[in-house]
Order: structure tokens, then sequence, then C-alpha cells
DNA sequence: CTCGTTCGTAACAGAGTGTGACAGCAGTCG
DNA sequence: CGACTGCTGTCACACTCTGTTACGAACGAG
């Protein structure tokens, strides 16, 4: 069921076939998104140049003629709308390259409409999080008080050169915070960013996780010189950039 | 647009009556296949000879002189190209011969073009995802911190030139997370892009697969930096290309 | 100083992951 | 055909990671 309050989101369909393209369009609205369906790369461009769209469920298999790769990959260099690409059964070739390109993710069909509106639901909640805790420094590494945090790698080095063994959750934060360095972020940021969650009102998982952090980073936890709490507010970063 | 979205695959006609391959070239050639037809063994041979074929369709009742069957133990003998054979009604001996010579499938005369072309997707499908792996990537190979997967001859050489030998599940998995450094895999994804199967619940394929890879390609396998997982997600590429 | 709020962190339980062992299987070789 | 070999899926068990709770310390307002 739609939830009234909350912004329809609108979804854009790319398939050449205009059954699935109805069939499609009549079940997500019928569960509350906003859809336009189009049969090709070229109208896509249009009603995407037209409007905001949220996500972009497209078919590789269009008409002859036209490729969805090549679509997804134009699309994806212009933009960071999500992609659910529908691939044959068996097309592992097209799902490689299309996750290559940058594609959030597929489904195979034939698929179940449940499933479709699962992956939707999914890749719009969450742009995987830790993928784009990745994404936010494909650079070189961060380099700080003689240390070095290299995201692309997950990997963190003191400045005597040994590596230190962060978890997921911690890297993540890590990454997070070091990345802008002096801004203050709310737990509830923090949260979001690094597993596409909210917080709940009691939750201390941040906490927790910051304080796991401070054993394994700082040379006093009970001191922090690179990781500063804000009393009422949230966590900053505050290494000094080499 | 600069590349068909998929591949086209290609068959081989190869049957004596000219209007028969005709036929059936129109038609795959209308599906969006590469069609080439020959009428004999000896053309046949020199189409392969010139390049990569998908799947060749043998007619079995070729002229006088010429056994379909030689052709195909031949032709079994020297490749894997997948093998369907056209026979007359009631050669059920030809049928039981040529399936134990290695063909893939037969179909019987008369036929429906419907039907011949749902077989010939069927054993195209059938081939090894692994296959459908390797093939992903014409391109040349891809090279990280020394080392270099070359994903067409399957091969893995460290950086100190010494070959690793991996097995061809091992290689699969690391193919794939190496096309996309940096992308998180689920393991369900791994699953369904190197075996075309989905996942059950509480499968530990992927992992074991990993870890025996990690055993291989890793200094230090209890603190990777080429795969590493991501907790609750998967496995994500983190060597830097060169 | 007192009080209510916020934060740090130890402790625990549950879920997720690594890995050795083993058995089935397919391919190979004699 | 049978022995052998290497690969893979599965299981079991240990270990790691994380969310949650609890409690005391730190803090700020008044």
């Amino acid at each position: 069921m739609a939830e009234p309050h909350a912004r329809q989101e609108h979804l854009v369909v790319v398939d050449d076939d205009a059954r699935i393209r109805q069939m499609l369009a009549r079940y997500f609205e019928e569960e509350g998104y906003r859809v336009t369906t189009v049969s090709d790369g070229k109208s896509m461009r249009e009603v995407l140049g037209r409007g905001a769209a949220d996500l972009v469920l497209l078919d590789l298999m269009l008409g002859p003629g036209e490729s969805g790769l090549d679509i997804a990959r134009d699309l994806r260099a212009r933009s960071d709308i999500p992609i659910i690409m529908l691939t044959g059964r068996d097309d592992v070739v097209d799902r490689i390259v299309g996750l290559e390109v940058g594609a959030d993710d597929y489904i195979a069909k034939p698929f179940h409409l449940r499933e479709v509106l699962a992956r939707i639901k999914t890749v719009l909640r969450r742009r995987a999080p830790a993928q784009r805790v990745a994404e936010a420094s494909a650079d070189g590494p961060i380099r700080f008080e003689g240390w070095e945090l290299d995201i692309g790698r997950r990997r963190v080095v003191r400045p005597d050169g040994s590596d230190v063994a962060l978890t997921t959750g911690e890297f993540d934060i890590l990454s997070i915070l070091a990345r802008s360095p002096g801004r203050v972020f709310s737990r509830d940021m923090l949260m979001d960013l690094t597993r596409g969650r909210q917080l709940d009102v009691f939750d201390r998982t941040i906490d927790a996780q910051i304080a796991r952090l401070r054993k394994k980073i700082e040379t006093d936890p009970k001191n922090p010189l690179l990781v500063k709490s804000v009393r009422g507010v949230g966590y900053v970063f505050t290494g000094k950039a080499d």
C-alpha cells in the first residue's frame, strides 16, 4: 500500500515490449510509485531531461540497433540514478558487464513482480552503503598525522608503517569521518551512510563502534585526538591532513 | 551504437539441401543470430577454421559419400562446439549414435522452426557459465599490484612472474571480483554469476571458495589485501589496478 | 551543588565468517 | 575397466563482529 504522506517515488521503465511496460507500470502504480514507461533510450533521455527520476528499470534486450548496456553506461556516465537491469535468464555475460558499467542490480527474466518490487525498494533504501563508502574516494589515500587511510583498498596504515585491522563497520565510520575533517556527523547520518538504516531512538550502535574504533587508532582512547565527540550532536574527525 | 549489446552468436548450418539452408538462415537471422550456411563437411571445416562458431546445426542426411555422423564425431574430437543434429523421423539408430559421438541434441524432420530455435537456445544456455565468464572479456589481461589476470587464457601470474594454479571455481570468482574492483558482490550474485545457480539459505559454498582462493593468492590469508570481506554483504576486490 | 541528560564502555548474546576435514564426483591414466 | 587424482559442496566448530543492555562517569543548566 502506498503511503500517502511519503513523496511518491518516480520509476522509469525502459522496455521495448509494450505488454511488459504495461504490466510493470500497473503494478508499481498500485504500489504507490509514479511510473513513466518508454520503449527506447532516446525517449528515456527525454524523460530524464524533463525531471528527476529516482530509479531506472532497464531491459537489456531492447530492439535491434539498441543496446541496453550502452544506455546503462551512458546513463551512469551522466548521473547517479540507480539502475536495475532486466536480463535474460542466462545472460551471465550481460549481467557482469552491466554491473561493471555501474548498474546497481539485475533481475533475471522471467521475474516475479514481487521480487522486482523488493529489489527496487532495496536499491532505493540504500544504494549499497558499502559501495558508497568505497566510491567516496576512488582517488588516492587520505593522509593525516602520518597515518594513511586507503578507502579503495579498505586499508589503514599507522605512522610506523604497520597495518591496523579495522572491522568493516569501524572502517566505514572512519572513512566517512576522515573524508570530511572538521565536519560533525550526527549518529543518524553515520548510521545512514554506513548501513543505510535509520537510527532508533535509544540506539547506541554508533557509540559502541566509535569506542571500538578509538581503541584501535587512538594512542589514548580516553583522550581521543583523531575522532572527537561533540556533545549532543555527534562525532567529528580532527586529524590534521598531511 | 558502438557495439551490439550482446555478442551476436554464430550458428553454422550444414545441410545439402539449399532450400532448407536458406529457410533456416533467414529465420535465425531474424532472430538475431549470425548464420553461415554450408553444404558439406569440407566447407564446414573451412568456416570453423576461419573463426569461432557457437553452434553447429548438422543434417545427418548429407549427400552420397558423406556421413553426418562422421562429421559430428570428427568435429567433437577437435572442439567443444555444441552440435544439434537434424535427423529423419525414424532414424532412431542415427540419433543414438549421434548422441553417442557427442552431439548435444537432435531434431527429427520435419521440424518446426520454433522448435529448432528453442533447442538452440537450450543448448547454448547449457554451456558452462564459466565459459561465458571467460567470453566476457576478450580484452587484455587485468593488472593489479604487479599481478596479471588473463581472463581469456584463464591464467594468473604473480608479481614475481610465477603462475598460480587456480581451479575453475576459484578463477571464476576472482574474475568477477577483479573486473569490478571496489564493488561489493553478495554471495548470491557470485553464485549466480559463476555457476548460474541460486544460493540456498545456509550455503557456504562461496565462503569456502573464497577461503581457498585467498590461500593461493594472499600473502597472509588471515589479513587479505586483495579480496576482503564486507560483513553481512559479501566480498570485494581491493587490489589497485596498475 | 543538584539533577537530568549524554556519553563511554564492559559484557553478553546472536549472527556472520574462516577453515579443516571429509565425501562424492568427474576426469585421467594406465 | 579400476585405481588415482584433484575439485567441490557440505558439515562442524571456533572465532569474530556487532547490536543491545546496563551502569557509572562526564557534562551542562540552573
